[in-house]
DNA sequence: CTCATGTGAGACGTTCATGTCTCATTGGCT
DNA sequence: AGCCAATGAGACATGAACGTCTCACATGAG
């Protein structure tokens, strides 16, 4: 019966995932909480849309620390960042159609740092030679958000299955769709 | 004076594909026309955004046709599509994240036919040996329209230039991330 | 010139999501 | 048992977006 704010947060970004326009209404019922108490604990539906910001922003860069990003191969390195990303994917793709829905409005300072540190991985990729550097790491993160949204909605609406999520994005990412002739 | 109907149409994808929630009186603003009048010749919000949504499927079927997929090689072909789609990515873009927006509700027919094309332009490749046949060709046209969105939300943002657009995407999904040792 | 059609500006009523408030009830704690 | 805090249900007011309508004006055709 106590209020429980991350099952409710999670609800929430289950089902603004499926339908970004859901009324808070729809929301408390997904949450199984009133109308009342959602309001209570969250100042208004920005004031939840920024908590679910935190928390996307939160687990994110839980799985970058997860993910070492600075070991081993870059190319070790991408597979464990996608595969650490996988849990709080339709949480990204809601947040990353958020941001796409208004203007600038200046976006959360964790968005950059986030940005940053994925940049940083590609970036080193490239140094050491694996990455191609005719595609510009600032371009392969953002396909990598591309991807996961694109994936993580996929997911959802039944047209690919959720144990192939992080072998169709890792495999297109990395070794896109030609087939290799030599390894 | 007289009414331009397609001018109205690009000026609302352009001004939708960057603030999806814009007012209907912003969109006869930036079309130059009244709210009025924008009333009259399109019967609700809703109604806009139908028109928009079979304008952007004639576009795309259009750009399907004028990169004739069944010729050459597979990998010629997506070369080809990707660059004829570029014109109208903004508006494809617009439409792939209204489509998330809201549950099923059914979609609209003409996307079918274009997925199916494209599918079959995969396969075709699949068959014929150019393209790996572990990532499904479904998935294959998921991340194209993934790669497509996110392409172009980084052009419309600046974080990318116009002219990198075919390269970036046709590139990062045929050959991926990894750099190729021999030809 | 005259008239008709189409447009812009604005007012108006409706609908809907939202935020706030009240009040009865519930559940836990002493 | 008794009390307190939190919740659910519902009423209420507010504001925004929308669709419709009216009226004045302009443009083009006859």
């Amino acid at each position: 019966m106590s209020f429980d704010r991350d099952h409710v947060l999670r609800a929430a970004a289950d089902l603004l995932t499926r339908k970004a326009t859901a009324t808070t209404e729809e929301v408390a019922r997904a949450a199984g909480i009133s109308r009342a108490t959602l309001n209570r604990h969250f100042s208004g539906r920005d004031a939840l849309v920024r908590a679910l910001e935190d928390l996307g922003i939160a687990e994110c860069e839980a799985a970058l620390d997860a993910a070492r990003l600075a070991e081993g191969t870059a190319e070790e390195a991408v597979r464990r960042l996608v595969r650490a990303l996988e849990p709080c994917t339709s949480l990204l793709a809601f947040l990353y159609s958020e941001n796409q829905l208004f203007e600038g409005e200046g976006q959360h300072a964790g968005w950059s740092r986030i940005d940053a540190r994925l940049t940083e991985l590609f970036r080193r990729g490239q140094e050491s030679g694996e990455f191609r550097i005719d595609l510009s790491a600032v371009w392969l993160t953002e396909a990598l958000y591309g991807l996961l949204a694109a994936g993580g909605w996929a997911v959802i609406e039944g047209r690919a299955a959720r144990n192939d999520f992080t072998h169709m994005i890792a495999e297109l990412l990395l070794g896109g769709t030609m087939r290799r002739d030599a390894s």
